[in-house]
RNA sequence: GCGGGGGUGGCGGAAUGGCAGACGCGCAGGCCUCAGAAGCCUGUGUCGCAAGACAUGAGGGUUCAACUCCCUCCUCCCGCACCA
C-alpha cells in the first residue's frame, strides 16, 4: 500500500487556505513566537536553498505552535531589483509585470510544499504601499544628518551599470554578476552607518544565540582597531603628517615614513624637489593600476623616495619620507611610520631600498644582535630595547605606557580605527524605491515633504539598458515643482539599493497594512524582536549588518524599544551535488518541483530535513528521497493493523520517544527527531501499536510531515486539525527500566555485560561483577587496584 | 597573515568524558510472489576460521576510561585581507 501524497497534499493545502488556518494575532494569555525566514527575491522558481530553509523554519513554526505558542509565521518578497529590469530589456516586458508573475508562480510552488504562512500579512517590496515606508525612513534619517550625498571614488559595475555598496563586492567583483569592479568618482547617497559602529559592535555581545562564525564576520567588518595618533613634523617647515600605528611599542625603531600615492600632502613634499617628476611618474602608474591588482597580497612592494624629510618625536632622529603602494589611502591617515625590523610589509620594503632598521624588541626565547641578522621581521612579543626610558619593559606593557606618554608629550593622540565605511545607497536603475529628493536650482537639495509620499516609479521608463537610468529619460517623473519656492526644479532619478529594502521588512510584517508610519508601535512592541531568524549564511554581513543598523535608528526614533531585531539566528547550510554548490551555471540543479511530483512534498520536507543537521551542508541525495518515502509508507501502513493494546515495552519506547523528539525539537536537531521516530515505527513493526501509541506517533510527525500526518489524523477518526491536538507528554515513570544493563570493563576494554536490578546497591553490585565467569581469563588472580563504578552504566575494574 | 568551522564505515550522518558507527542510503542473503526497482526478516567498520586484535586526519599528553579535554602538526571549507 502506498499513500495517495497527490491527493491529499491538495486536499489539505485547500482546507488550511480556507480556513486561513496559519494567521496570528495578538493574544494576551499564549506566549508570542515570531518566527521569520529570510524572504527571497521572486525569480519565479523557488530552489532547494528555499526549501530547506523555509522547511526548516515550518517544522520550527509547527512545532511552537502545537506546544502553545502564539506564532507568527509570515512571508514575503524582496521585490525590487535587477533581474527585473534586465528581464525587461530581454523580453520587451515592464519589470512590474515580470515580478508580480514571478511573485505568483512562486507563491504557488511555496503553498505546494505545505508551509504555514500567514499569507494575510504578506507584503512585497515593490508594491508602493511598502517603498513608501522607504522613503519616509529615509527622509528621518534626511533629517538628522544621517542619510547624505558626497562625491568620491565609488565601486562601478560596468555590466550593472550601476554602483556598489563595499560591502557587494566580492573578490574584486559584482556580487550579482561577478564583473570586475571599477572605480569611478560620482556623487552619491550614503547612510552613515559609521555613526553606530560603536553600538554595532557592542551589541554583538548581546546576540547569545547567534552562531560564532556570524559574530566573528561582523566584528571583522566593523574593524575596531586601538591605536595611536602620531605626529611626525616635517624637517624644514611646520607641516604635520599624522599617521596611525596600533604599535606604538615600536616607535623607537621607526626608520622611515610612507605616505599612500593619492595622499593629499604628497604634492606639497616634493614640489621643487630633484625627485618630482619621478614621483609624479610612479603616482600615475599607480593611479592606473587596478586597486585589485594592487591589493592582491605579496605583489612586490613598490615605492619611491620623495625627497622630504621627517623627525621622529620620540628620538628627533631625522627620517625619509616615501610613497608607495602597499599603502592604502582609505585606512588610518594614508600614511605609515615603517618600523622594518618589526612589520613584514615594512621589512620587505626597507631591503628592497636599503633602508636602516633598528631592534626595538627583544624575543625572551633567542637575540638577534643586528638587524642584519634578521631574515624576516619579528613581530612577536618580548622586552623593549632601544627605546629611551621604556628599555626593559615587556612590550605589551610598554604600548599603554608609550601611548599615554606621547599623549601628555603632545606627540599623539590615542585613537580607535575602524573599517567600517558609510554605506552607499544610491543605484542608478529604475527597479528601485525612488530617492525621494528634488534639487531645486534656487533651493538646493530639497527632501519631498512626506505628504506627497509616496514618489512613485512611473509606470512607463524606456529600458534599453544604455545611457544611464531609465528615470533620468521620463519627462513627467523628472520635472517637478520646487517643494520651497515652487521653482522648475528636478527629481532625483537614482533608486534605492535593495538591501534597503529588506532592512527592516521584519517590522512591517508586524502590521503589514498600517498607513500612519512604517509599522504600528504597539504591533512591534507585541511581535519583536524575531525569537528565531532563519536564512543563509551568505547574509552574515550585508543584510543582518544593515537590519541591525535600522533597528537601533528606530530605537533612537522612538519606534521601537530594543536595540537587536533577532534574538536567535540559525544559519542553514549550502544544498550540494556532487559535492558542489547546486547552481545554474554548474548545470546542477534538482528542481524541487519534479520531485514534488514525484514523491510528494511531504517526503521532500522529511528528506531534506533527515540527510544533515540544519547547520551544515546538505549532500543531495536521490536514494536518500527514496528512503524518506519508504519511511513514510511503513508509517502509514500501521493503521492497518492496530491492536486493543499495545504490549508495555512499547509503550515504554514510545515515552521515550517523546522525550528525545521534544528535546531535538526545541534544538533543531531534526535529524536525530527523525532517526528516532523511525525507531518507534521500527519497534512498531516488531509488536503492535494501539491507538493511542499511533496517534502520538502522528502527532510527533505533523510538523515535519503535516499533509501526511492530517491525513492520518482524520482517519483516526479525529475531526478537528492536528494543530489544534496536543503535543504529547512524557511519563518519567515510563522511563525508569526496572533492570538495567551494566557494561563490565576491565581496564578499559569492554569484557562483559550483566543485567541487574536498577536499584541495586553498590556492594551487591560489585559481588555481582567480580562473579561474573566471562571474567576469569582477564582477572586471573590479579590484585584489584581500583574498582569504578558509573550508576547505571558501568563499571571498570583496573587491575 | 588574521578570524570562524570541519576531518568518524562504501555514502549521509550519530555519540561532547563512560559499549564508537544510532538512524538512513547502498550492498549481501532469506521469506513472500507468476513476477519485483513492492513488502517483511537477517546480516553488513577492518583483519581473523575463531578467540581476539585494530580502528574516529597524524603524533604526543591528561584520565580508571578520550571522537569528546590539553599540546604539536597535517589537511579541507568559509569569511576578511598590503587594515599599519
Amino acid at each position: 500500500m502506498f499513500y495517495n501524497f497527490k491527493k491529499i497534499e491538495k486536499k489539505w493545502q485547500k482546507v488550511w487556505d480556507k480556513e486561513a488556518a496559519f494567521s496570528a494575532r495578538p493574544s494576551p494569555d499564549k506566549k508570542k513566537y515570531y518566527l521569520l525566514e529570510m524572504f527571497p527575491y521572486p525569480s519565479g522558481k523557488i530552489h532547494m536553498g528555499h526549501v530547506r530553509n523555509y522547511t526548516i523554519g515550518d517544522v520550527a513554526a509547527r512545532f511552537k505552535r502545537i506546544e502553545g505558542c502564539n506564532v507568527m509565521h509570515p512571508m514575503g518578497f524582496d521585490a525590487f531589483g535587477q533581474p527585473a529590469e534586465n528581464a525587461a530589456i530581454k523580453n520587451k516586458t515592464k519589470p512590474g509585470a515580470w515580478t508580480r508573475k514571478c511573485i505568483q508562480e512562486m507563491e504557488t510552488e511555496l503553498r505546494k510544499m505545505g508551509f504555514s504562512y500567514d499569507w494575510k500579512r504578506e507584503v512585497s517590496t515593490c508594491e508602493s504601499g511598502y517603498y513608501k515606508w522607504n522613503q519616509w525612513i529615509f527622509l528621518k534619517m534626511f533629517e538628522r544628518g544621517l542619510a547624505y550625498k558626497k562625491a568620491s571614488g565609488v565601486n562601478w559595475c560596468p555590466s550593472c551599470q550601476t554602483t556598489l555598496a563595499n560591502e557587494e563586492v566580492i573578490d574584486g567583483g559584482c556580487w550579482r554578476c561577478h564583473t570586475k569592479v571599477e572605480q569611478k568618482d560620482l556623487e552619491q547617497w550614503y547612510l552613515k552607518i559609521t555613526e553606530y559602529k560603536e553600538r554595532l559592535l557592542e551589541d554583538l555581545t548581546q546576540l547569545k544565540n547567534w552562531p560564532e562564525r556570524v559574530l566573528a564576520m561582523q566584528a571583522n567588518w566593523i574593524g575596531r582597531s586601538q591605536g595611536v595618533e602620531i605626529y611626525f613634523k616635517l624637517k624644514d617647515s611646520d607641516m604635520v603628517i599624522p599617521v596611525f600605528t596600533t604599535r606604538p611599542d615600536t616607535i623607537f625603531g621607526a626608520t622611515y615614513i610612507v605616505l599612500a600615492p593619492e595622499h593629499p600632502l604628497v604634492k606639497g613634499l616634493i614640489q621643487g624637489k630633484p625627485q618630482e617628476k619621478e614621483v609624479l611618474k610612479f603616482m600615475d602608474k599607480v593611479s592606473k593600476e587596478n586597486k585589485l591588482a594592487r591589493a592582491s597580497a605579496n605583489v612586490k612592494k613598490e615605492g619611491i623616495f620623495t625627497g622630504s624629510f621627517a623627525v621622529n618625536p620620540v628620538n628627533n632622529e631625522v627620517i625619509s619620507i616615501w610613497i608607495a603602494d602597499y599603502v592604502l589611502m582609505e585606512y588610518g591617515t594614508g600614511a605609515i611610520m615603517a618600523v622594518p625590523t618589526h612589520d613584514q610589509r615594512d621589512f620587505l620594503f626597507a631591503r628592497e631600498h636599503g633602508l636602516s632598521m633598528r631592534i626595538v624588541i627583544q624575543s625572551t626565547e633567542y637575540r638577534v644582535e643586528k638587524p642584519e641578522d634578521l631574515t624576516e621581521a619579528y613581530e612577536g612579543d618580548g622586552l623593549q630595547v632601544n627605546s629611551g626610558q621604556f628599555d626593559g619593559l615587556p612590550n605589551q606593557e610598554a604600548k599603554k605606557k608609550i601611548s599615554r606618554w606621547m599623549e601628555k608629550e603632545g606627540m599623539g593622540k590615542i585613537k580607535v580605527n575602524w573599517r567600517l565605511r558609510d554605506w552607499l545607497i544610491s543605484r542608478q536603475r529604475y527597479w528601485g524605491t525612488p530617492i525621494p529628493i528634488i534639487y531645486c536650482p534656487q533651493c538646493g537639495v530639497v527632501p519631498v515633504p512626506y505628504k506627497d509620499l509616496p514618489v512613485k516609479l512611473p509606470k512607463d521608463a524606456p529600458f534599453t539598458g544604455e545611457g544611464g537610468s531609465p528615470l533620468g529619460k521620463v519627462k513627467k517623473f523628472l520635472e517637478v515643482k520646487c517643494p520651497k519656492c515652487g521653482l522648475k526644479a528636478r527629481r532625483e532619478t537614482d533608486t534605492m539599493a535593495t538591501f534597503f529594502d529588506s532592512a527592516w521588512y521584519f517590522l512591517r510584517f508586524c502590521s503589514p497594512k498600517y498607513q500612519e508610519a512604517p509599522f504600528d508601535k504597539k504591533e512591534a512592541a507585541y511581535w519583536m524582536p524575531v525569537d528565531q531568524y532563519i536564512g543563509g549564511i551568505e547574509h552574515a554581513i550585508l543584510h543582518l549588518l544593515y537590519a541591525r543598523f535600522f533597528t537601533k535608528f528606530f530605537k533612537d526614533l522612538g519606534l521601537v524599544d530594543f536595540s537587536e531585531p533577532f534574538n536567535c539566528l540559525l544559519t542553514q547550510g549550502m544544498v550540494l551535488k556532487d559535492g558542489e554548490v547546486m547552481s545554474k551555471s554548474k548545470g546542477n540543479i534538482v528542481d524541487p518541483d519534479s520531485m514534488i511530483k514525484r514523491f510528494g512534498a511531504d517526503t521532500l520536507r522529511l528528506f531534506i530535513l533527515f540527510a544533515a543537521p540544519p547547520g551544515t551542508e546538505l549532500e543531495w541525495d536521490e536514494w536518500g528521497l527514496v528512503g524518506a518515502n519508504k519511511f513514510l509508507n511503513r508509517v502509514w501502513r500501521v493503521q492497518e493493523n492496530l491492536k486493543e493494546k499495545a504490549e508495555p515495552a512499547l509503550v515504554k519506547v514510545l515515552h521515550k520517544t517523546i522525550k528525545k523528539v521534544t528535546e531535538d525539537f526545541s534544538e533543531f536537531k531534526f535529524n536525530t527527531a527523525i532517526a528516532s521516530l523511525m525507531e518507534l515505527t521500527n519497534a512498531i513493526y516488531q509488536s503492535s501499536a494501539d491507538k493511542e501509541v499511533f496517534s502520538k506517533l502522528v502527532i510527533m510527525l505533523s510538523p515535519i510531515t503535516p499533509h501526511f500526518s492530517e491525513e492520518l489524523w482524520q482517519a483516526l477518526g479525529n475531526k478537528e486539525s492536528i494543530f489544534k491536538a496536543e503535543w504529547p507528554v512524557y511519563d518519567s515513570k515510563m522511563l525508569a527500566e526496572e533492570t538495567v544493563t551494566i557494561v563490565i570493563q576491565v581496564n578499559g576494554k569492554v569484557r562483559s555485560k550483566i543485567d541487574v536490578p536498577n536499584d541495586i546497591d553498590e556492594a551487591k553490585l560489585k559481588e555481582l561483577v567480580l562473579a561474573d565467569a566471562k571474567l576469569a581469563p582477564w582477572i586471573q588472580n590479579k590484585p584489584l587496584k581500583n574498582f569504578i563504578l558509573v550508576p547505571k552504566k558501568l563499571v571498570n575494574i583496573v587491575l
